[in-house]
DNA sequence: CCGCTGGTGTTTAACGTTAAACCTGCCACT
DNA sequence: AGTGGCAGGTTTAACGTTAAACACCAGCGG
């Protein structure tokens, strides 16, 4: 079967001897058309199989397309696989289904990302998720001129999503020094593109991401408050999984096998740790401290997983907020949104194995 | 600051004293254009924040738009928490990566199934996923003429990818009765909007949702074959979650308190199941023999969890093929894809409570 | 010297909409 | 009777691009 040419606004039109402009005002200003001929014009709509205005038309004259853009730094089937991004997609999408709004998922090419071909996308809008400063995705971003809104990042020129991060994690740091720990280490996803090493605390750490940055600031300031050199400290990077966690337990304790404490960026690197560290007979929290960050369910779900100790954010509404932003609010001016997290002092942080009083 | 008119081919073309066309060519037919021309045209467009063709007139232009549209019968937000559905988007994700396709997620409207406007989305195919055969949706993407395939669903005139349901459940049932289950209940998520009761395997089964019809029919041909009347076989229709899982143990048990087993459709559902029937004082698979259905990663993890008696497919090749189809193939006929699943004999079901040899 | 070919660039006509301005009749108000 | 407003249309002009056809020039083989 060769299916017939498909239909407009004008062959409908035509077809009933009226303008295209009636049909066009037909879908969009009800108001304007007798009832009568917009009855006519829906029936023969339907006969001809004319399911309403093409929509790439209609966005090259309205100039607005109804749907919003969300760009992640790494590849989509990570963010499928990350409760973290995935709570944070579920408060997009929420906001998109209230208002209609279609939600597009941008791959940025891993391989060459100077070929930014996808992101000059049919949308309304951007949401970054945690970009890298340089990446070349925001800069193309801003040049195209549309609203966009960055999460966990800080853009001075942009609308932003962030949370306290650094006063969060200094808090973290304070806990486990109250707790006695002095020889912590700290485990972060990358900070950069080309990461991996383990350095000192007091090494240079680029605000390539803004989170790692925001956060390694606060790990600072806490054991600087606290008299305890930053040089002693050592901050193992690796990838964001269980799986990285567990490596960086392995990595950390071949130079250093005293350690007492781990202060993990995320929980599922905190998970991986907990999980190594007990596979090498250092109970958690009993001879090893374990924190995390998120607050996302444990992937050993409540049914006998640690309950971590950890710094509870929602991530959730950092997606709600983002896209109500560019659907709901006035985006004339850039906002600078603040969803506070919160401190939760879990099981898997204990006094320092050997500190006074043990 | 005033943000200028945005720059385009035709502005950009006369800046530099030539045709529009000179420029489209530019971009999109470089061996038209002399080199020295090109790199006139490049520098002054990096100048002018010009970031190539605005993509809806490029869209009305040439019909295309670099995308696959995604819907889901249920909200995107339940989506993105179900680990099948998960696989399956990160199968198509991965596809979307390697193509460079956007990858839109379209919500339905749950309160007003008619208003389809998201679906007339700026899409070059549709990938449905197991939608309910009389939602408007799919007659309205039918309609669109665009590229579709189902998924989980059987649509004579449209491609689609689909599992081996009606065998995969005939062997799990077989598998029961085989362990001497004759009491056994099955527990399926909803079948057609509007759900929620408990019947008879003999009762009417629309096949509004292709997956349970199947899974139904290869219940029945287990039944059948071992001789047993299917109108003593309850079927509990439930949400498709834990929750579910867990309340569906209490109302079958209500009604038949000496069941053994419980067939149920998806993991999820089993892994409720299970919890509630061990909370209930009948340990699995000691006193009710629990099966699932998908093969997923256990919200209890590796950690502890019951190693499920079940049906692996996969979801995230599902995904793959669905849109591989769509970005890759030549799409001028149906196809139809069928992706075997295989048997998971676990540690959940067990030769039944009293029957012979025990 | 002719016609052919390849490399560059131009002209013109869509693609399917919507917004703005304008027209026409009819009714109501002063 | 004149004026204003409204309901229900119509006309016209974009929106920013690409595809097809055509023009021009150089080089080249015959």
């Amino acid at each position: 079967m060769v299916r017939a040419k498909r239909a407009t606004l004008k062959s409908i039109a035509s077809d009933l001897g009226v303008t295209h402009t009636s049909v066009s005002n037909a879908y969009n200003n009800p108001a304007k058309v007798s009832k009568e001929l917009r009855e006519r014009i829906f029936a023969h709509a339907r006969a001809v199989h004319y399911d309403g205005p093409h929509p790439a038309a209609r966005s090259l004259r309205t100039g607005r397309c109804g749907a919003i853009g969300v760009v992640f730094n790494d590849p989509l089937s990570y963010a499928f696989t990350d409760p973290h991004d995935l709570a944070f997609l579920r408060g997009i999408s929420t906001v998109c289904e209230e208002e209609g709004a279609n939600l597009v998922l941008i791959p940025l090419n891993a391989r060459e990302p100077e070929r930014l071909d996808t992101l000059t996308a049919m949308v309304d809008g951007y949401i970054f998720n945690a970009p890298y400063r340089s990446h070349p995705a925001i800069r193309k971003a801003l040049a195209r001129g549309l609203p966009t809104v960055v999460v966990d990042f800080d853009a001075p020129d942009h609308a932003s999503v962030l949370t306290n991060d650094r006063e969060m994690m200094r808090t973290v740091v304070a806990h486990l020094l109250a707790l006695g720990h002095t020889k912590v280490a700290i485990v972060t996803f990358p900070h950069a593109e080309g990461w991996g090493e383990i350095v000192a605390l007091d090494a240079d750490f680029s605000d390539e991401n803004y989170v790692v940055h925001e956060r390694v600031m606060g790990c600072r300031e806490a054991f600087d408050a606290a008299g305890i050199a930053q040089g002693g400290i050592l901050v193992c990077e690796t990838m964001n999984s269980e799986e990285g966690g567990r490596s960086a337990v392995d990595r950390l304790l071949e130079r250093r096998p005293d350690l007492t404490a781990l202060a993990c960026f995320s929980d599922r690197l905190a998970f991986g740790a907990v999980a190594q560290c007990e596979a090498r007979g250092l109970p958690v929290p009993n001879r090893m401290s374990v924190t995390g960050f998120d607050g996302i369910d444990p992937p050993g779900g409540r049914a006998g997983a640690p309950e971590l100790t950890t710094v509870r954010q929602n991530a959730l509404e950092k997606g709600r907020r983002a896209a109500e932003f560019l659907l709901r609010e006035d985006r004339a001016r850039p906002a600078q949104i603040s969803i506070a997290a919160t401190f939760v002092n879990g099981r898997t942080s204990a006094t320092a194995w050997g500190a006074s009083g043990r």
